[in-house]
RNA sequence: GCCGAGGUGGCAGAAUGGUUAAUGCGACGGACUGCAGAUCCGUUUCCUGGGGGUUCGAUUCCCCCCCUCGGCUCCA
């Protein structure tokens, strides 16, 4: 097991790594309230998590990565009301929305995503718990978390209950012992969905979800939770408050890794702004690939500014530059293979490939710095652009070691993935071929209307030229990670 | 008001108590091209919100102020 240090919100500090029950690691992560479509903000909790998730397995703790799924909640039922829809059915449509984005983004760490209706038994039985142990009181058919009763209370936020301002932004529950009270149970109202509990039918407040999900399939400690930093309070404070009081053991989380906002050009993205890009069309305008990239090309706890006139296109043409010696590599490597003869590289340069993934490793290792692995990177193909006109003359074990640091990018940030790969289809490059020898003739009389046409009839069918010096190459479109 | 995170070149965005403050985008120039594009090479010396302080030296540490973003108890 690799050692690394993250930045843990509790305690403000960067610190090593210790899990609780090395080798395994348990992480949580605050999934999608799938109400609506998701939005551009929420990829990058997706495509962030992914690469945490990702690295930690790669440095040889054994990973099991948790994201819920809170598919009941004031929202959802407000929403499901308006459209005049079924509230489970709402979500659960978003829901396989969302799965479809995440898997175009390369996110492929998850577990699990447990829905929160699946564990109301487990909530039930944590709100019994927190009733039985003096944190919880029952309201006419509610359930009220007493804050006073948790003296903990504020820790992660270094907020003080009595420095709050009351109502700020919801409603004060005249239910309620105190402002600072949350519900974990509600009453059923009509038309909202029930589940049977002690209390009279009703549902789960939000909070709880989460604590008794982890209880459940993390246990009561557990080392890594993850989320926007929106949600730092009072949702993440008030999970410490059920989860350790329910259990009483503390620390409910090891390390506490927040997420910085995704900032449209200094607003935040929200729904009331107006200003919100949905993740599937920035998928679209981006491609995929290039959205990952420019979620990981800056720190994650930091805020992100999203241009939607500019960072899309600026990222696309980075990750382009970034990737375009590994294309002529894997074009190479594509066509002849690994047993390709050829020279061999100068034994600097072949020691400098083979450390790259170490080098890495050992950025990433400090708090999760893709930034810093990716400027690597750059460095990396800056080193190759003098050799990529050579790749032709190189063997395939050569090429391959070039490589390298590449393929370390694809396994832990994610980045150029396979279905990026020109298309091998041999059938269809040999009519290119035809195509292109009738252009090669027609070029060579000078008669460049016939070449141009030939040109644009191949781009239509999806093939790029590039005439170079003495060779026209051509990949299909696409191959880049361009739709 | 309180809590938290931030303020770095035209833009995005790293890092650091100390020679030229990464990297990318953009821009400009060049190579290659019939042209275009892609690719490659080079240039972009005057960029750390403001004011104090500590220090031989501060962008980094401390104090005050200004500004932005997030949160303030079922919230986008």
């Amino acid at each position: 097991m690799r050692p690394f240090q993250v930045y843990d919100t509790r305690t403000g500090t960067v610190r090593p790594f210790v899990p609780r029950n090395p080798p395994r690691v348990g992480m949580f992560v605050c999934g999608l309230t799938p109400y609506a479509e998701a939005h551009a903000g929420h990829g990058r909790v997706a495509v962030v998590y992914d690469a945490v998730a990702r690295a930690v397995r790669r440095w040889g703790y054994r990973l099991f990565y948790v994201q819920n799924v809170t598919n009941v909640d004031d929202k959802v039922i407000d929403r499901a009301r308006e459209l005049n829809r079924d509230p489970l059915e709402l979500s659960e449509h978003h829901f396989r929305a969302w799965l479809t984005a995440v898997e175009q983004l390369e996110v492929r760490s998850v577990n699990l995503y447990p829905f929160a209706t699946d564990y109301v038994p487990e909530i039930v039985e944590q709100v019994e718990e927190l009733v039985r142990r003096g944190l919880a009181y029952v309201a006419d058919g509610d359930v009220y978390y007493e804050v006073a009763k948790f003296p903990r209370y504020g820790e992660l936020s270094g907020q003080r209950v009595e420095a709050l301002r009351p109502g700020a932004r919801v409603q004060v529950d005249p239910k309620k012992r105190a402002p600072e009270d949350f519900v974990i149970w509600k009453s059923a109202k009509p038309g909202e969905p029930t589940w049977p509990s002690p209390w009279g039918p009703g549902r789960p407040g939000w909070h709880v979800e989460d604590t008794a999900i982890t209880g459940r399939l993390l246990g009561p400690q557990y080392d890594l939770h993850g989320g926007g930093t929106d949600l730092k309070f009072p949702h993440h404070e008030a999970e410490v408050a059920l989860g350790e009081g329910a259990s009483g053991r503390s620390p409910l989380v090891g390390y506490w890794l927040h997420l910085g906002m995704l900032e449209m050009r200094g607003e935040k993205m929200a729904k009331s702004v107006g200003n919100v890009v949905s993740l599937e069309a920035a998928i679209r305008i981006a491609g995929p690939e290039a959205l990952r990239f420019f979620y990981l090309n800056a720190h994650y706890r930091s805020p992100l500014v999203f241009d939607p006139d500019r960072s899309l296109a600026e990222a696309r043409q980075s990750l382009t530059t970034l990737g375009a010696p590994y294309l002529r590599l894997r074009e190479e490597l594509g066509r002849d293979g690994l047993a390709r003869p050829g020279r061999e590289l100068p034994p600097d340069l072949a020691r400098a490939a083979t450390a790259m993934p170490e080098q890495l490793d050992g950025l990433l290792a400090n708090d999760f710095a893709t930034r810093e692995a990716i400027a690597a990177l750059f460095g990396w193909s800056r080193t190759l652009g003098e050799w990529t006109a050579k790749f032709d003359t190189l063997s395939g074990t050569a090429l391959a070691t070039l490589g390298a640091p590449y393929r370390w990018a694809a396994e832990v940030l994610g980045l150029f993935p396979e279905r990026s790969l020109p298309r091998p289809t041999a059938d269809l490059s040999s009519l290119v071929r035809v195509a292109l020898d009738a252009r090669a003739r027609a070029r060579a009389r000078n008669d460049f209307a016939e070449a141009d046409r030939l040109r644009d009839a191949l781009a239509a069918a999806g093939v790029v030229l590039e005439d170079d010096a003495g060779a026209t190459r051509w990949r299909w479109r696409g191959a880049e990670g361009n739709p």
